[in-house]
DNA sequence: GTGCGCAAAATTGTATACAATTTGATTTTG
DNA sequence: CAAAATCAAATTGTATACAATTTTGCGCAC
């Protein structure tokens, strides 16, 4: 079965023809952790398993590389992305300052439509965690605030927060405190509550803390990140 | 003479090799308005121009569209992207979001190095008009505010300005209104000021404004759009 | 046994050839 | 004469071949 969700693509379309479905399977096997950070993805692996010539498969790597999911080492190749701590601090400041906001606007223009969408998005959250696929439950999560931000009608806006939304995953995958059980199911609940109601104070207020819960979550002290390839970290 | 300023890119190096140089030489045209919004960017044309294969011109394009300067159509080519109206009003809604309080950020920030380069600038932009090029005081003057997003330290915010900037060269190319004369000198010499005394409250203030008159000075109701003849413009 | 050096293998970078699609002009037809 | 159909030229999409670079592994000296 399919997604329960309209839009399960967190890429949009940059590319077009096969490399399309290259760069959907890929990105969401990152945002699923089925790919984790570090890891290499060779030409001609990707060639063979999806059965395109390098020449697609390298344009689909580009493509993940401007999404910032994949990282382009010149004659070394490419391989997904590993955030540091800095980078993670930037990530969640640049979040707070954008989606709070954002979600003002989404309360300010919700309609029964968008609220539908929201509400199938919470019960795709909830099935896909009673069913233990943790890793879809993560990457629906995150779509879920790229949602609102549709909802919120700024395109651009929404592309950015496409993009952080993107590398919180990795973030995630990088410096989660494994204590800290991830249970996001209230506060979009939540959410969901108060753009219904039209009220952009409280969804506002909401998102804030929201986005400072999953923080929290996370521990950003010096930890080093848990390399696959330790001559990246080893060699200057 | 090469530029006096510390960084005339404006894309970052997420292409190498042979491909960079293309990247950087066509965007400077871009945001130079020497190439304009719509102008066709052919593929052989480009590979003759810089000697080098269609491979790489493909490549560089696709960053080039990465970074929203150019628009990639299935089976009909690269073209410079021309920004909707609609996308206008958001990239000024952004910047009015991202800018202000980066401003401040950078005030709070500042330095003695940060200072003097941000006099260079204004220096730089200065007689680039005194030289009558238009076109370099034009990029100068964008680039301005992405030195400030870098003093405040901010990468990942820095990298949303850059290409807001970058898309707002696009804009005013085709909605500037020729009565209104482009004097963003006293602007920017007054946010340097408050940058100098570390004054974030009016940094902030002045950069608000300073972005609303801009929008003021933008014709934002409909687009025509021209087109112009490659060979003539590049040359590696 | 450790470290260095060199050569072979693997991998990425670039160029070129061929296929598919669009474009534009010319011809055909009502 | 206008509109539609068609064919050739031009342009982009994809695959493959070759070059450059990095990685790997073996052998040798110390």
């Amino acid at each position: 079965m399919t997604n329960a969700v309209p839009n399960p693509e967190f890429v949009k379309p940059t590319i077009s023809g096969p490399g399309a479905k290259l760069v959907s399977a890929l990105s969401l096997a990152i945002h699923e952790h089925k790919l984790l950070p570090g890891t290499k993805l060779g030409e001609d692996e990707l060639s063979e398993i999806f059965n395109v010539s390098r020449t697609v498969v390298r344009a689909a790597l580009q493509a993940l590389s401007h999404s910032e999911l994949v990282e382009l080492k010149r004659n070394r190749g490419a391989f997904v992305s590993q955030p540091t701590v800095r980078e993670a601090r930037e990530v969640f400041e640049a979040r707070a300052l954008l989606e709070p906001r954002t979600a003002r606007s989404a309360a300010e223009r919700m309609n029964e439509d968008a609220l539908a969408r929201l509400k199938a998005h919470i019960k795709a959250e909830h099935d896909a965690i009673a069913a233990g696929e943790s890793g879809k439950a993560l990457r629906l999560s995150g779509h879920f605030h790229i949602e609102i931000s549709h909802i919120a009608d700024q395109t651009t806006i929404a592309g950015f927060i496409e993009r952080l939304v993107a590398r919180s995953s990795l973030i995630i995958a990088l410096y989660w405190k494994r204590q800290s059980a991830l249970c996001e199911k209230h506060a979009h609940h939540a959410l969901v509550d108060a753009l219904g109601r039209g009220d952009g104070d409280e969804a506002e207020e909401l998102m804030k803390s929201h986005l400072l819960d999953i923080v929290t979550a996370l521990d950003l002290r010096d930890a080093p990140a848990p390399a696959v390839n330790l001559s990246d970290i080893l060699t200057p």
